[in-house]
DNA sequence: ATGGTTGCGAAGCAA
């Protein structure tokens, strides 16, 4: 294997949930042209691989990798700084729930894209299952990573970190998003060597990424901060710039939104 | 939020 290139380049690094590529492809086409990523993750993409739209993304500049089972979950990386051994799922067996992971190496920089089960709700076999799959996520990153190496895990998390990333910790207090174990799970992977990113440059509550469609949510600010960008530290110290694309959030004209927002980080 | 929405796919499930 060669050696990293000692000069690194900027670098603008998104994740987006996009809750149906096929729903979403206009608004994904759009972000895209203002916000210039160099390397973009997408979760819920909802594609088998060969629906997956790649010779539109070429179009835009960007090559593309796919993971996807045509139906549910399905994740993807475009990149225009280059992308090489692609590699899927978590490798050890507990990734059976289907197509949520994806990792290549774009510019210099492992990136991971991945989708955490939902879990549903604190009795469900759902969550020890989501549990379950964090835990393969940190033992993938031990195997395959080296913290201090140059290492991006991006995407929806389905944990909210801390209180003040949920608009209201007592009103979901007993549901799943915010339950010790969940954020203990997501704590050891950044125990493993992973800052959030964003969470660094912005400490103050009311900062979400994910908004219920009902109840007109959005209007009213109950969301939750969900989505994530997870740096090793050589990479976090690099960061200038990071944000919630909460504008994305919002219907543009006949495209209307996914329920998450995109997450923006620019690497200098 | 116990669901008032969205997406998929053609009824009900998942989020």
């Amino acid at each position: 294997m060669p050696d990293q290139p000692v000069r690194v380049a900027p670098l603008r690094l998104a994740t987006w949930n996009v809750n149906s590529l096929k729903a979403r492809m206009p608004w994904v086409e759009t972000w895209i042209s203002y916000a210039e990523p160099d390397v973009m993750c997408l979760q819920e993409t909802k594609l088998s691989d060969e629906a997956f739209p790649a010779e539109a993304f070429r179009a835009l500049g960007y090559d593309s990798i796919h993971h996807g089972d045509g139906r549910w979950n399905g994740v993807a990386i475009l990149s225009r700084v280059g992308i090489e051994d692609g590699a899927v799922g978590l490798g050890d067996g507990v990734d059976e729930q289907g197509c949520r992971l994806i990792a290549a190496t774009c510019g210099g920089v492992r990136v991971h894209s991945v989708y955490v089960p939902n879990g549903r709700s604190l009795d469900s076999e759902h969550y020890g299952a989501k549990l379950a799959w964090l835990a393969g996520l940190a033992d993938l990153l031990s195997r395959t990573c080296d913290p201090s190496a140059d290492v991006a895990v991006c995407g929806d998390f389905n944990v909210a970190p801390e209180d003040i990333d949920v608009w209201d910790p007592k009103a979901l207090s007993g549901s799943t998003h915010v339950s010790g174990p969940e954020r203990r799970a997501l704590q050891q992977l950044l125990d493993w060597g992973l800052v959030d990113i964003f969470r660094e440059h912005h400490p103050e509550p009311g900062l979400y990424s994910w908004w219920d469609y009902r109840n007109g949510a959005f209007h009213k600010h109950h969301g939750m901060r969900i989505d994530l960008v997870l740096l090793t530290r050589s990479l976090a110290s690099r960061c200038t710039f990071s944000m919630v694309d909460r504008n994305a959030r919002k219907a543009l004209g006949e495209a209307k939104p996914s329920d998450h927002a995109p997450v923006l980080v620019m690497l200098g």
